[in-house]
DNA sequence: TCCATAGTACGACGGTTGTCGAAGTTTGAC
DNA sequence: GTCAAACTTCGACAACCGTCGTACTATGGA
């Protein structure tokens, strides 16, 4: 019974600064927007690499998702991944790749 | 009897990019980067507008001093503060201006 | 229908951090 | 030498955040 599994997604314009550094302040979460940055195609949730449980990455995707930097949608079982990169450079051009380019090699 | 009053400044390469973002993470220290941005002379540390006890500005500025973003030294009795602007800019690049666009107007 | 897979929701717990006030130190001015 | 000004240091306290396990839901395949 198809409930709505779409959540929801902020208009990036109604982001602050603040909640991306929150978003971003955490190692976890920056290496999720690492490997999205890096990947030509959507990435689901269990398919990242990250040292937490599942209930940990879910809640690191929720925040990631409310802070504007990604966008999911489900296909069958599996919840996808997208780096928000346009929209996101559009309110805060220049943050991102100064971010990436700072890790380079991790 | 002059004690060594002058604090450690670590070599901005040193510098992880968790460190940066776990000192601009805080608004009270982003706002004194933002006021060192717009100053072309140094400040004292009584002399920023922030809205936090003196014991809780010296913890401020000791944790941007260790995050590599501000030089402090003494000049009397007062503690002068300078952004390390070029330094970081050479390790960081495009990261401060990003950040004090990203919040232009506050 | 039954089950495995993929995630989410919900407490709970522990460590970290921002905050303050009180007390201490250093400097410069009178 | 005395005193005020400018910070720092040192606890203490409260709030927040990342983490986990357990229980739950939804989907798709056998």
């Amino acid at each position: 019974m198809s409930t709505d599994r779409a959540p929801e997604h902020p208009d990036v314009r109604t982001i602050t600064l603040q909640q991306v550094l929150e978003a971003l302040v955490d190692p976890v979460r920056r290496s999720i927007v690492r490997q999205l940055f890096r990947s030509a195609a959507d990435i689901a949730c269990g398919a990242f690499d990250i040292a937490v449980s599942k209930s940990t990455a879910t809640h690191h995707f929720r925040v990631l998702r409310e802070a504007g930097l990604i966008r999911q949608h489900y296909v069958g079982t599996s919840r996808m991944n997208t780096l928000r990169r346009d929209e996101f450079d559009e309110v805060f051009p220049g943050l991102l790749d100064a971010l990436i380019a700072a890790e380079r090699d991790a």
